[in-house]
Formats: structure tokens, C-alpha cells, sequence
DNA sequence: AGCTACTCCTGGTAGC
DNA sequence: TGCTACCAGGAGTAGC
């Protein structure tokens, strides 16, 4: 499922075929991958309109459309589970699952495909209304081991659903937070406002190291959804240490991983690289 | 504030 | 072989 490095490897690879073509048109397959207007009223809004910039925003994709001087346009899309992006050449026949395809000049086209129609595509002039709300981005300058201790701080929350929690930081779905909360050490049931400093900074190296690594193996592919725009799988599957393992020995210390169910999300632990965290510790100690 | 349940949706698979 | 039932899951929303 495309979470921040199959969203950004997706990007990088459809960037340079994308800037600087103008829309020559727009066939919308599936009106529900359309978010907030008709089919014929997204076709108006981008037939004509010249991509100048592709860019990433948590699990958004972001076409910037128009010249600034005479107000930016914006195509913004997610593609939740099984969405996915491509450039081929006009005339094909259409994927069985290409929801909405996008005409460009050199007799090519942009298609989105997606099997399962949560995907979305939302055209905007004001952007901030989609993803506004998003937390900063975890491979950036803003996010560092002091700011997330003191967001961390000010949460009573478990921290998987919280990592999970777009709001709070952006990109991280369910395989990229298991993998973090594994290398870092920290069971997905510790309580936000647990946890200490070293294991703060623990976690913060881990969700970066995670999401880079992914990034330079173009992502994860599972299921037969997720292939890069070059048709490609994603590569990190195979050095993943917990997510999809359970009953597999870690790969740390042989433990078989554990699946649990946390936030109505199956979870992936080992057992003995992440203790279960013990509450009445507190209570213990006073004694 | 933070939890659970429900919704959207399809392909894959377990069970018979 | 062919059927049904169930599951996964990102994110928004409702209700407690």
C-alpha cells in the first residue's frame, strides 16, 4: 500500500515526463475517484493547463498546473491502497482498473489506476484545504528528535496509532511505522508520553533511516498493487524485519514475530526487541 | 482527548 | 469446480 517512499518514488519517476506538457484532455473511467466535482467540470478545469512543477506532501502527490502570476492550480491526489501512477502512450487499450486518464502532448497519457477506488484525485486552487492539517514531513529539517519528544510529551496516546495519525506526522502507514517502532525498539503499545529520551531519539533515526532506505528501493510490493510507473516492483519488501513476519524468526534474535492487532490494524512485533511495555513500572518503583 | 466501530471497495483465499 | 464468507487496510466520521 503506497505510503511516503512509494508516493515519492512514484513521483521522481514521472516528474521529468510530466513537466512542461500541457493537458490535452481528460477521461474520467470511475466518477468516484474524483473528489468534490463532476467528471466534465475536472476535464474543463485541466484541458489546457501546463504542469510546471510535480511534488510530494505526506502520501499526497501535487501537480502544480498554470503560470503563478495568474493563480496557481493544483491537481492533487492519494492513492490509499491501491492506487498507482503512469505515463504510456495514447491509443493502448485502457488498464482494467484505470480510473481516470489524463491526456498530454507526444501522444501520451497519465493514467491512474486504482483496483480498490479508494484512491482520489482533487482538483484545488488552495491546496492547504486537502493537506493543511498534515504533520511536518519525517525526512525534513523540522523533524527532530527535540520536537518529537516534545510532541510526544504532550500525548497520552499509544504511539503506533499516533505515528499512524497524519495530523501528527506525514507519510507513515502501517508497514513503515512497524518497521520504525521495531528498529528503534519500542513496542507499538508504549504510551506517547512514556517514552525516554534515548528511546525518543532512537525512534527518530529509525523512521528516517526506514523511509530512505525505502525510498532507495523504490518502496514495497507485497500484493500485485504497487509497481513504480516503470513498471517495476518495489524492493524493500525483502529487507523488511517484522511487517507481513509473523510466526517468522526475527532476523535480530530468532524470536518468531508476533502479529497483534493495534488500532484495528494488524501489528508485527518481536516479543523479545520490544518488550511489552509495563505500566505499573511507576507503581513498582515506589514500592 | 482518545478509543472503537463503521464506511468505502475489490481481489485473494479459506472452507466446504 | 464452484460457491460463499471473510479479510486487508488509509482515512474520514460518528458516537462514547
Amino acid at each position: 500500500m503506497p505510503e511516503l517512499p512509494e508516493v515519492e518514488t512514484t513521483v521522481r519517476q514521472i516528474r521529468s515526463a510530466l513537466v512542461g506538457q500541457r493537458i490535452t484532455g481528460v477521461r474520467v473511467r470511475w466518477a468516484g475517484s474524483v473528489a468534490g466535482r463532476s467528471a466534465g467540470a475536472l476535464r474543463r478545469a485541466l484541458t489546457g493547463k501546463r504542469i510546471e512543477r510535480v511534488s510530494r506532501r505526506g502520501k499526497f502527490f501535487v501537480l502544480d498546473l498554470g503560470q503563478a502570476a495568474r493563480g496557481m492550480a493544483h491537481l492533487v491526489g492519494h492513492l490509499r491502497m491501491s492506487g498507482r501512477l503512469w505515463i504510456e502512450r495514447e491509443g493502448l487499450p485502457h488498464d482494467a482498473h484505470a480510473r481516470v486518464e489524463i491526456g498530454l502532448g507526444r501522444r501520451q497519457r497519465l493514467v491512474f489506476a486504482d483496483v480498490r477506488k479508494f484512491g482520489r484525485l482533487y482538483f484545488t486552487q488552495q491546496p492547504e484545504e486537502i493537506f493543511g492539517h498534515l504533520g511536518p514531513e519525517p525526512l525534513s529539517s523540522a523533524f527532530t528528535p527535540t520536537w518529537l519528544a516534545e510532541a510526544l510529551g504532550r500525548r497520552r496516546r499509544r504511539i503506533k496509532p499516533l505515528l499512524l495519525d497524519q495530523a501528527f506526522i506525514a507519510g507513515l502507514g502501517n508497514i513503515y511505522t512497524d518497521e520504525s517502532l521495531f528498529a528503534a525498539r519500542i513496542h507499538p503499545l508504549t504510551l506517547a508520553n512514556t517514552l525516554g529520551r534515548a528511546a525518543v531519539s532512537r525512534l527518530t533515526t529509525s523512521i528516517r533511516r526506514v523511509l530512505s532506505a525505502a525510498i532507495r528501493h523504490e518502496g514495497s510490493s507485497f500484493d500485485s498493487y504497487y509497481r513504480t510507473p516503470e513498471g517495476r516492483s518495489g524492493r524493500y519488501q525483502d529487507r523488511l524485519f517484522v511487517y507481513g513476519r509473523g510466526g517468522h524468526p526475527c532476523r535480530r534474535c530468532g524470536t518468531p514475530i508476533v502479529r497483534i492487532v493495534v488500532a484495528q490494524r494488524g501489528t508485527h512485533v518481536c516479543p523479545r526487541c520490544q518488550p511489552t511495555p509495563r505500566l505499573r513500572c511507576r507503581a513498582q518503583r515506589r514500592r
